[in-house]
DNA sequence: AGCACGCTGCTAAAATATTAGCAGCACAGG
DNA sequence: CCTGTGCTGCTAATATTTTAGCAGCGTGCT
């Protein structure tokens, strides 16, 4: 089963998702200790078992243990995230967008990076021919 | 009373905000017409004096019905949801976001646009002395 | 006036999400 | 061997979300 519309999750799905996407993989502990105000361990693989029968995250038996990793691909994930927020956030706007990231982080830009970034435009330029 | 951590949205109540933020304002029936799935208009109503007095949105007489208005300002909004997005599914690194912004909207960005970039990013250089 | 309409507030039921706690199983150490 | 530890699966209680439905109020129309 696919993780449809993906926008069926509740709060404390929507929590540990972010984690398990955030770390790329995690066992049920893992996800608790990076949970905000962490509930029962208990609760944390209850939840875990329903991400896993909606189709969000499968599961590896890890040595004792089992390792949750997401069924979508990071940059699948991504990507819808990005969507989204475009729409709610930059009526769409990839570039109002862009224009956000930049201004929110200037000081955490290194001079190489936005060297890459503009790299990046100028070849988007040419494909956009 | 201020919308603290603002992750405390349920299902429901985060896709009603998303339609506000997205319409910038919106009556009850806006709202719903807007929701995926749409419930019964009572429920939205429900949901809209929720999220007021978790401080989410206020509302204004507007005519015979209520207006209802984010209590945070679209941009202030804006830039935690992008925080949380970049740390979730871009290791908080702003450079691989927008790398993945212009990737996936190649063919929607016109040449001003990127043009426009180039020069924002050009500027944001300037700045990083 | 009397009525229909579209809105509001509210309350209580129904559906979901969230949690705790018990039982079993495997493994490591005394 | 026992025993403690750390996992798992499960079930049942609790809390929260989500819903429908009723009552009231103002406006405009006949």
């Amino acid at each position: 089963m696919a993780p449809e519309s993906q926008a069926q999750l509740s709060r404390r799905e929507r929590q540990i998702m972010d984690v398990i996407y955030r770390l790329g993989k995690a066992t049920a502990q893992e996800v608790r200790g990076n949970l905000p105000d962490p509930p029962s361990y208990s609760a944390v693989r209850a939840l875990l078992r329903v991400l896993e029968e909606k189709g969000h995250v499968r599961h590896r038996q890890e040595g004792p243990r089992y390792l949750y990793l997401p069924t979508v691909a990071r940059d699948k994930a991504r990507r819808s995230a990005l969507k989204q927020l475009l729409r709610t956030f930059f009526d769409g706007s990839a570039e109002a967008a862009v224009a956000a990231l930049l201004d929110m982080s200037v000081d955490e830009l290194s001079d190489e990076e936005l060297e890459r970034l503009a790299e990046l435009i100028e070849r988007t330029r040419q494909e956009g021919r």
